[in-house]
DNA sequence: GCATTTCCTACTAAATCACTTGGTAATTAG
DNA sequence: CTAATTACCAAGTGATTTAGTAGGAAATGC
């Protein structure tokens, strides 16, 4: 598992998306602005989340983005592998002279972790998020969550 | 929360060090044997380790390092901030113009998610890795010893 | 005294980060 | 159709981080 501000950064941009997409796409330009964020660094993050379909791109003016699924189907562990392109920690996964060694004894201790890092961030979902500070914000405004405005007909 | 390579290699080292030092201090000489880790690259760690108390450090031949606690006081969160220099993510922890606005609100929710990944991390020990996997391993070999056995009886 | 080992500083090639620049392709408003 | 808007794409860049070298100095055991 790969935890960097790059992460960071995928996970803030569509906390935002999932914000304020609930009528309409929303611009790179409206996130980079919100967010403070480069307009060319946001290309490049969305990029790699349309190629996991993570969210999906409409040009032309009154164009934008949308999520690619529900926020329930989201998890934070699919935004951060999108962006940070999970990479193989130990290569010795029972082969090599590496088993039986110091090595891969704690290569494997790691690998566990990992895992469990991983099913954490798998558990939670962009939806859970959202509602969990709707909840905070309950009484100022009601946000109505994303979940029912998968009707994007055309 | 920052999960770089670099804590995955600190985190390695510390499993290492909790692993052969029940029985006199390790020299980072085995420990970058073991783990494949460049001598100077350990020390830089360890230097950082050492700052923070995670382990204690015994110069002259026969020294080596010990772990600065118990393995069931040191928690992966700990061993990772130590060498990773844990960053301030948002810088609006409602201060300035940017609390009510959208940027804040994305703030808010990452700054709870980061610190439940903290949290989960805080929650597992050293102690608790190598525990687990040591129970793993007598189930192994006790399968092997079951396996050879039932081989001999056929 | 000598070998060992931690401890310390400076340096470096390679990678990554966050961003800039300069486009092209699709779509809509007029 | 034209112009504006937006996603899409590629090359490059300074700053930082990564992981490692190199060359020591200080403490300690024999």
């Amino acid at each position: 598992m790969r935890l960097s501000t790059k992460g960071r950064y995928a996970v803030t941009a569509m906390l935002d998306l999932a914000l304020n997409g609930k009528n309409g796409p929303v611009t790179l330009a409206e996130i980079s602005e919100n967010q403070g964020i480069s307009l060319s660094y946001l290309e490049q993050l969305f990029a790699a989340l349309r190629t996991k379909e993570l969210v999906r791109g409409v040009r032309g003016p009154g164009g934008g983005y949308y999520l690619g699924k529900s926020a329930d189907d989201i998890s934070i562990a699919n935004i951060i592998c999108a962006v940070d392109e999970w990479v193989e920690f130990t290569r010795c996964g029972g082969r090599q002279n590496c088993s039986g060694g110091a090595r891969c004894l704690t290569h494997t201790l790691w690998d566990d972790l990992s895992t469990e890092i991983f099913n954490f961030l798998a558990d939670i979902s962009l939806g859970d998020l959202v509602r969990r500070n709707l909840g905070k914000k309950d009484e100022e405004e009601k946000l109505t969550v994303v979940a029912s405005s998968d009707s994007q007909a055309a």
